[in-house]
DNA sequence: TGTACATCAGTGAACGCGCGTTCACTGATGTAC
DNA sequence: TGTACATCAGTGAACGCGCGTTCACTGATGTAC
């Protein structure tokens, strides 16, 4: 039953978008091969043919993700900026990042937030797809907070502050996402809560000063012991 | 070989202790009860003599490493609050919990950003201990930022907004914790700016005003399809 | 306080099951002439 | 262009293994008298 070469590329990249959406839901070690081989269409036997281990198609899988959300955002965002008055873009790409339909939507949604305990837990591979994942991500929002916004307290960043800010916007966003979902079958109030605080922290983030004495700059002596 | 109580209680301790460590260390999925009762010392066989199964044992493990760490959390402030400047214990409790060493140590380091995936994917009692550890942070946080501190723009703050200002305090130390460590082993120069990129979005949070249209409020319309 | 017996925490073997991976086989495709 | 054969994607059975869970057994502890 040899297929066509094309055909061939077809099924492989059906079984990568196959883990793509489990691994998303159910994370690395819930998902077994047989059934993204059986959500992709096929029988099992026929993995090897396509990829060296479980482990190669995850990071293929977290790579192929981050691609697709990449433009997608890059796209959005363009668009947002037409129709938004300047600077809204980031404000309306937050509401949709930080919304309940998100948060519920986990094998649809944005791999960074889904895939990141895994990442630190598999191999390097999938580690640097991951890594490359979040890079794009903050040159995207760097490149956004250039954007003049009239709101802005101090309207010309330097790139490095822009970098920086757009780095904890990230943070601020996939934490509460991620928390919002840890939480949401039993407290839905304070998944709500997370969600809401995280849209209010990130447009405090891309409003605040520069801090006077920030607590990043790593010149604060750190002596006693680690507490949490 | 039965055991008095007191040594079948220390016995019960010692089993949820190790599976503490084990489950944040590699995930719920990625250790096995097996190990989790030889790293206590026993044999596998009595684990029921203990738990129901291994899910009410993760919820156990949850609900107890998160009134630790809450424990030891509200010892550090208060310790932190004597030794310190007005408003500086946050400071100091944040470089150690955005630290390398807490990045590296994720065995022994705080939960909330350990088992928050696992939290979104198990059932809803270990949900609920999350939850509730979760709540007692931003108890926590809310307090502290009722605290004096010079740096602050705006001094008094509502209770409301301390609330607020707080669960986005926490979405981003645990956001910027949990990418840090995606990325620690591909990419340790990443890994560090978002230690340090938390940082300085936690001080910036704290002394950011309130937003004068915020994204959280709810009331903009979405009617758009979701983009991430 | 002493005795007899029920309790139950720990042991280690066993259960069925699903896992990641391998393999012999099939037969249409791709290729060499 | 036509023919002969090597290639290889898919099938389905099988591999060893570790999983969560169960169970008969042991023997010191806790309890009833």
């Amino acid at each position: 039953m040899r297929l066509t070469k094309e055909q061939t590329e077809r099924n492989r990249q059906a079984i990568v978008e196959a883990a793509s959406r489990l691994f998303r839901a159910r994370g690395y070690d819930g998902v077994g091969l047989n059934e993204v081989m059986s959500e992709a269409g096929f029988t099992h036997g026929g993995f090897y043919n396509h990829f060296a281990s479980k482990e190669a198609l995850a990071a293929e899988a977290c790579r192929c993700t981050f691609e697709r959300k990449e433009a997608a955002l890059a796209v959005g965002l363009e668009r947002m900026a037409k129709e938004s008055a300047a600077g809204g873009a980031l404000h309306r790409f937050l509401d949709a990042f930080l919304s309940p339909e998100h948060r519920d939507d986990v094998a649809e949604g944005c791999p960074s937030a889904s895939l990141v305990a895994d990442a630190g837990r598999q191999g390097v591979e999938m580690q640097a797809a991951f890594a490359r994942g979040i890079e794009g991500y903050l040159a995207t929002f760097s490149d956004q907070l250039a954007a003049p916004d009239p709101s802005l307290g101090e309207p010309a960043r330097d790139s490095a502050e822009r970098r920086t800010v757009a780095t904890a916007l990230v943070a601020q966003m996939i934490g509460a996402l991620v928390l919002s979902r840890a939480v949401s079958q039993a407290d839905p109030a304070l998944s709500d809560e997370l969600l809401a605080a995280g849209r209010d922290g990130a447009v405090r983030l891309r409003t605040a000063p520069r801090p006077s004495e920030p607590a990043g700059s790593g010149k604060r002596k750190r002596k006693r012991k680690r507490r949490q």
